[in-house]
RNA sequence: GGAGAGAUGGCUGAGAGGUCGAAAGCGCUCCCCUGCUAAGGGAGUAUACGUUAAUAGCGUAUCGAGGGUUCGAAUCCCUCUCUCUCCGCCA
């Protein structure tokens, strides 16, 4: 959520920005409810204030014995105009909230403009995509060969865009989340967490998937249940400090989770339809941090480089870009996505996406932390990144690793959790 | 699943229809005293919103959440959520 107080003091400014992220704010509705809460609320609360003075005289004038029914009589009316005004003022502020919910952040200064993924920056490209003196296959094929991935079944125990594996390949998958957490936790700084997998509607506020996406969730709906399968782990570790306050002494926090990831993908239909790109159930190692306002810009050159060193440690080629303005995610100031080579599809595609939410989330979550210098409790920077997407990892891997003969070789680093295994082959 | 108890400020914890945004203690901040250490005295110490030049005043709201009763609710009633204790079941 965007500063109320922002919008109210510098409208035209959010309104430029936001044209940026190709969103164009409703500015009529915006200030005609705006100033029908002021309105409102100022007349309420001058009815509240008459009520409590005059219930005040009245308690007064018990205690002395007096009699109080004229006064009772006066304060008759103020009941149904007091409750009135409230009704009133609830539902304003309701639908006020419901605008601001739905308004996104908006985009650092150096954002580039740009209307799609086509207008994103290349920032760095790091690593030589492998040379093959045969055609490189893909990681369906390769997968199908090796005998450990298959579509197919996962089709009939749950629909499209699910996959089963069985032998090396789930341990190299394994592997993976054991390589990215130790780099993370031991090398990094990351503090190790374990999250719930399904979280209620105030979680998926906090950090921005709802009201407005809920057709991009899960949605477990039963009698005795309301609650969503996370699409991200950064939906409930951001969510670690909604509400709290935390010590300035303890900031930056940084979190590591892995977690499953659960996604619809309403809307991407034929879109990546072939192997594991794009599941409706996938792995991630996420990384979230908590820090002060002022640090919050180098937390991502920060948190990205993290996330880089994973592709870099695993010898991958890839690229890193600043996303455009009108691909910049909802709750994103600014993001990096990092894109790795992938020989199957002759291109680099996106395996971690870093962004900087500034205080937007801690704002819808509540979560602060107590300025030494004004002592008081003040908004949370928050950010996060994938280090990595494990399943796109897995991907990269396999087809970057791939041998003439279909066979895959194991990345030195992943070799200590590999049990011996030095290759992947039939 | 059954039975019971509870949820109050940064923390502990009083308060049981009116003068309660809330006693007291702890913690924290500032000042005084005291030549170290320790101790003592005083003052202050929630958040949001509105009004405003203002972090000054003033007003409004907030005692788990949401409804209700009442002129008036932390306090009474209802619903929900969560926590704790005991029993049952269980990876």
């Amino acid at each position: 959520m965007l500063d109320p107080k922002l919008l109210r003091s510098d409208l035209d400014h959010v309104v430029a920005k936001l044209r940026i992220k190709n969103y164009e704010l409703d500015v009529a509705s915006f200030s005609q409810l705006e100033e029908r809460r002021k309105s409102l609320q100022v007349d309420t609360q001058n009815l509240q204030g008459e009520r409590n003075s005059r219930s005040k005289a009245i308690g007064t004038a018990k205690a002395k014995g007096e009699d109080i029914q004229p006064l009772l009589d006066e304060v008759a009316v103020l009941g149904d105009q007091l409750k009135a005004a409230e009704a009133e003022l609830s539902e304003l502020q309701d639908s006020l909230d419901d605008l601001l919910l739905g308004i996104p952040n908006v985009p650092d200064d150096s954002v580039p403009a740009g209307n799609s993924e086509d207008d994103n920056e290349e920032v760095l490209r790091w690593g030589e995509p492998p040379a093959f003196d045969f055609e490189p296959r893909d990681h369906i094929d390769l997968g199908q060969a090796l005998g450990g991935m298959d579509f197919e079944r996962a089709a009939r125990l749950s629909g499209a865009r699910f996959v089963t594996m069985t032998g090396s390949l789930v341990t190299l998958h394994r592997a993976l989340i054991q390589f990215m957490l130790n780099q993370h936790i031991l090398e990094h700084g990351y503090t190790e967490t374990y999250t719930p997998y399904l979280v209620n509607e105030a979680t998926l506020t906090g950090t921005g998937q709802l009201p407005k996406f809920k057709q991009d969730l899960f949605h477990i709906d039963s009698e005795n249940h309301n609650l969503y399968l996370i699409p991200t782990a950064e939906v409930p570790v951001t969510n670690f400090v909604a509400g709290s306050i935390v010590e300035a002494e303890q900031m930056p926090l940084r979190f590591v989770a892995h977690t499953p990831c659960f996604r619809s993908e309403a809307g991407s239909y034929g879109k990546d339809t072939r192997g594991m790109i794009r599941q409706h159930q996938f792995e991630k190692v996420e990384l979230v941090q908590v820090v002060k306002p002022g640090d919050s810009m180098a937390a991502l050159e920060e948190l990205t480089g993290h996330a880089e060193t994973i592709l870099q440690l695993l010898g991958l080629a890839y690229r890193k870009v600043v996303l455009c303005g009108g691909d910049l995610g909802f709750a994103s100031t600014k993001t990096y996505d990092l894109e790795v080579w992938l020989p199957g599809q002759n291109t680099y595609r996106e395996i971690s996406s870093c962004s900087n939410m500034t205080d937007f989330q801690a704002r819808r979550m509540k979560a602060r932390w107590r300025n030494p210098k004004t002592g008081k409790p003040e908004l949370v920077h928050t950010l996060n990144g994938s280090g990595l997407a494990v399943g796109r990892s897995l991907i990269a891997i396999m087809e970057n690793y791939q041998r003439a003969d279909g066979s895959i070789q194991i990345p030195d680093v992943l070799l200590p959790y590999m049990h011996g295994m030095t290759e992947i082959r039939v």
